[in-house]
DNA sequence: TAAATATGTCAATATGGCTGACGTAATTTC
DNA sequence: GAAATTACGTCAGCCATATTGACATATTTA
């Protein structure tokens, strides 16, 4: 088992690091929707959507863990200006499915792709495993209740050998 | 070298565990927070004025990468409300040193405790180095321009083997 | 003395959250 | 078939946190 406990100093270096890590993180895309007029909550609708196309709104409220409210100013404006479109659901015509348009396609590409390269060279380590690795401690830090859907999200492939609780 | 370059599916499944991992990581502070009527700007300058006691407010403002209008209402309330003091620099007068005050104190600890358990969970794992290894890899997430400071603010024991460009 | 620095403040604006209320269409349940 | 529930949208108001630009004051440095 490996409960070597972390000192006080390691672990609090590595609560600044998820912050320093994670601001620096969205600084890239935030720069290029600064000149889309756009912000970090519509990247998320466009990520998630482009991830998952067809999905409903409630899908999207769920994963986005915000309020219909919240996400409809969002969701309109990349309507209005033609990255997302909404198609009525076949099964029950009350849902208004979501997909991105090629635009909305492009634009989510673009927005990643520095997500991408940052994380690519941030796992490049001479240590073998680190993104096994990585991965398995992003994991652990959702929350146990969040798990499962974060787990379904991701694709349960992708976590290969993990339990449900990570381990 | 470890350029075992990911695939696009794992790496878009730890871009999204990025996004996952940091919302669950706040949660549990934003919740103690909302209690005292504060939010995660009042956390950010507690728990970064309460790691180095004496600092500057040029200093805070260079951690957290905002402007001076917007840490001073958060500064303002959180002097008020008797969790942080000022005081003149000695050798610069033109300086207002920040400092925690017991109150202050106690709550950014509070405010860490969650933090602190959560980032211990999720290094304990059966595989050793994980706290390591997660370590360099969130290094790694910092913008290379931004890593010296991050290293300076750290302390660079805690990286122990790490060259600037993080090993 | 002049310039730069550290800090504070006023005003206006934007983003992205929230709650509460209400409406409509479609589906499900009784 | 009527009633309840669900999926979605929208209006209104509020709050927190960020921004830019301008200006003021005290202090230090050149």
């Amino acid at each position: 088992m490996g409960d070597h406990h972390l000192s006080e100093q390691e672990t609090v270096a590595l609560v600044e690091l998820m912050f320093f890590a994670y601001r620096d993180f969205v600084s890239d895309p935030d720069e290029i929707l600064g000149t889309y007029g756009f912000g970090r909550a519509h990247h998320r609708v466009l990520h998630f959507v482009g991830r998952d196309p067809g999905m409903t709104v409630q899908q999207l409220l769920d994963i986005l863990q915000i309020t219909k409210q919240s996400l409809g100013r969002v969701l309109k404006e990349l309507i209005d200006k033609g990255y997302v479109f909404q198609k009525e659901g076949e099964a029950d015509r009350r849902q208004r499915l979501l997909y991105l348009t090629e635009a909305g396609e492009e634009l989510r590409q673009r927005l990643m792709g520095p997500q991408i390269s940052r994380i690519r060279r941030a796992v490049a380590l001479p240590e073998g495993n680190a993104a096994h690795l990585y991965r398995k401690v992003l994991y652990q830090m959702v929350s146990p209740a969040n798990r499962d859907a974060v787990l379904d999200w991701i694709g349960r492939a992708s976590l290969p050998g993990d339990t449900q609780d990570g381990g």
